[in-house]
DNA sequence: CGCTATCAACTCCTCAGACAAGCTGACAAC
DNA sequence: GTTGTCAGCTTGTCTGAGGAGTTGATAGCG
């Protein structure tokens, strides 16, 4: 599948590229559009484009009138992109140690909500492990592992468990694929487990029951 | 400081705003440029460096021939923006998952290089708490913190911490103007015994004393 | 019937030109 | 020194034109 880029598109890689050369530091003006567009051999219209683009990215910024400013020497590395490139193993051991700490903290900070999200969820995944297909029992699977982080009650465990989720998910699924399809569908007790030592409030056995759970999947991988 | 927003901003904020209402689903096509200018009432380079803007927040993305395509259903969550906008105390505590866990698989896989390392940062902070200004206390205090999560040889969990690094910066820099200036800065021996207990492959005691450590920065902030 | 080649209609891509709107620094007037 | 004015720059927006790629319908062929 090959795919040609634009000139707008190319264009806004060459601005980036310069940008991390240095040739324009944090806060400078670029040359007018006008001008890049000469420099660049293209039309004033695809030279907006890829400014666009940048501004987009957060790079870049356009004050009528004033100009183009740059804004961040360097596009925020994208954390989608980060975690695709990285090691399925890497990737479980940053979930590992943002679960078991999100257990570890659930478990003084639980409500009765979260009780209630853990019993539903459970029960939910029991009967995917049972029948569903792969697809439903990962959803499944995932809905319990997120319920216990969101019991943690911190916005930024959270946020890191969604970030990971989509890598988790497809690896989950390759991992299914290639192995047998029953072995990991009946550790339903491993997750009430943790689920129980979060309702009885005990932080350690419960980041311990997480952190067994989640190595044991992490070593099926290796 | 106020500020007008450009038309195009102001359409790719409309689209963002559909798409995020369900008006067109993932992997949709939008309608054609035209089509679009006329409902939203401007001309074409508008519609298209708004869908440019879109482009490179990873939303759309457009294909010569075919039309513009929903690849997300939402923009994805600056991080930045997350870490800035969350608790001190939600981060400290992604913070301490991340750097918990990072300690204990580095004092199963660090290398020479990485206790060298530990030398080496711990003797800078070790001057710097004596004397140095705030700040470059606490970049060689970040220094060595970095140094063990990298010393757990895993690309998601340094990538993680220093995407945190910036805000704990930050807030480092405001507990130490508004408190106690010398309070701080006498746990070198923590910081050591880190190190010792990872030099020693000990991964339960290396993550039991970075456990300790950071929690007692965050007892301090709340 | 099934397969392939052709092609028209549609899409986005790029350019050029025109004018509007906003900012900045210089300079005159006070 | 302060203020007002303004010329010359900047980006913002629209339009019209043509280029290039995609897609689906259709005709032709075995």
């Amino acid at each position: 599948m090959i795919r040609r880029h634009p000139l707008a598109e190319q264009a806004a890689e060459e601005l980036l590229r310069r940008i991390g050369s240095g040739e324009w530091t944090l806060g400078e003006k670029l040359p007018g559009e006008t001008t890049l567009a000469a420099q660049l051999g293209v039309g004033r219209s695809t030279i907006r484009e890829a400014v666009r683009e940048l501004a987009g990215r957060r790079v870049l910024e356009s004050r009528q009138g004033a100009g183009v400013f740059v804004i961040a020497l360097q596009a925020a590395e994208d954390w989608d992109k980060v975690l695709r490139k990285a090691d399925i193993t890497d990737v479980l051991e940053g979930r590992l140690a943002i679960e078991t700490e999100g257990a570890r903290l659930a478990a003084s900070r639980r409500t009765p909500a979260d009780l209630k999200n853990f019993r539903y969820t459970l029960t939910d995944r029991k009967r995917a492990a049972l029948s569903a297909p792969d697809d439903w029992y990962i959803e499944a699977d995932m809905a319990f592992h997120r319920a216990v982080v969101a019991a943690a009650h911190n916005a930024v465990l959270t946020e890191l468990f969604d970030s990971f989720a989509p890598r988790i998910r497809r690896a989950m699924i390759d991992m299914l694929k290639l192995d047998d399809q029953h072995r990991h569908r009946h550790d339903q007790a491993a997750h009430a487990a943790i689920a129980e030592a979060i309702r009885l409030q005990d932080p350690e056995l419960a980041a311990a029951r997480s952190r067994a759970h989640l190595s044991a999947v992490r070593n099926t991988l290796t």
